[in-house]
DNA sequence: TATTGTTATACTCTATAACTATA
DNA sequence: TATAGTTATAGAGTATAACAATA
């Protein structure tokens, strides 16, 4: 895990220990999640309920889409927007066509909400990016975003 | 954010398009969290209940240190605790010289799951970071390093 | 019958406030 | 008085199972 530190692949990174990529990540995936804790903490939210607006920031969304892409079972989701619908950040909205089913909306307040939570949390990691040169800011959001879209690619596969 | 995408500072990563560092590294934590979270299931256990093994892993620690670490009230982690004891995971043990301190010590049973979780994590991740080529892992695992430390470094300074 | 969503229930996780006991 | 920890309480978050309504 850990990689044998020489002068030829050290490429320059100040880091004299390095954690290796099972503990860098985890502990990275750790701190970014205490920074969306702050953030959320700021506005009375629980990061979930973060994540329940930044859904649904570019797209309304049944039910049950909701609980696969917060990995959810559909009960917990419905308890979820319950919290959210009663202090107004988002809608159930009626979908024309199908009576059964509800898509769920932010509302005016919960776009504003969100837009500032998305705001703030690109501050933060801004700052926690802001030693990194530039080329090392630019090769690790390459990196973050191939195992993000590898991720998802994997698993539409096989599920 | 997104930086944009030149022949000149490309350095060939096959992602298309780039999340930009923000959206990147959220998106990596939710990812690494939804892996930690199976990991966990397949024990029953939730994350933070294997965020304790973690941190009782290398070292025996009272309440107090326990809730900073885990940046939980201290009434939380006494509850933390409270279930991990009764599953026989942890188990209080006094301090000599001080009758009011507690140590928390992982029991056998809990250091024979502490490992198992770890690797099963280990796998997981290998898996994962698969695709990349060596000196692309070791990039990823040196910038993952160096905001980990940064901001432990980072956060003693100023608290 | 299958799909979409809710309800009932029980448990974990968390914070706040008040408390005990020791230093 | 300050420190280490627990208890009481209330609410959020979660899963399982059973349910209702619509497709």
């Amino acid at each position: 895990m850990a990689t044998r530190s020489t002068l030829a692949d050290q490429q320059s990174n100040d880091a004299v220990v390095d954690l290796g990529v099972v503990d860098g990540l985890v502990q990275l995936s750790f701190l970014i999640q205490s920074l969306l804790g702050r953030v959320a903490a700021r506005h009375g939210l629980s990061i979930i309920q973060l994540r329940l607006l930044g859904v649904l920031r570019d797209r309304e969304i049944g039910m049950l889409g909701l609980s696969r892409i917060l990995e959810l079972e559909k009960s917990s989701a419905t308890g979820l927007v319950d919290r959210a619908e009663r202090r107004e950040l988002v809608r159930r909205v009626p979908v024309v066509g199908n009576r059964r089913a509800v898509h769920v909306a932010l509302s005016e307040q919960g776009q504003a909400l969100a837009r500032a939570v998305h705001a703030e949390v690109a501050t933060e990691i801004t700052t926690l990016t802001a030693d990194l040169s530039a080329p090392k800011r630019d090769q690790l959001s390459r990196l973050a975003t191939t195992l993000v879209l590898g991720d998802a690619a994997a698993r539409s596969l096989r599920l």
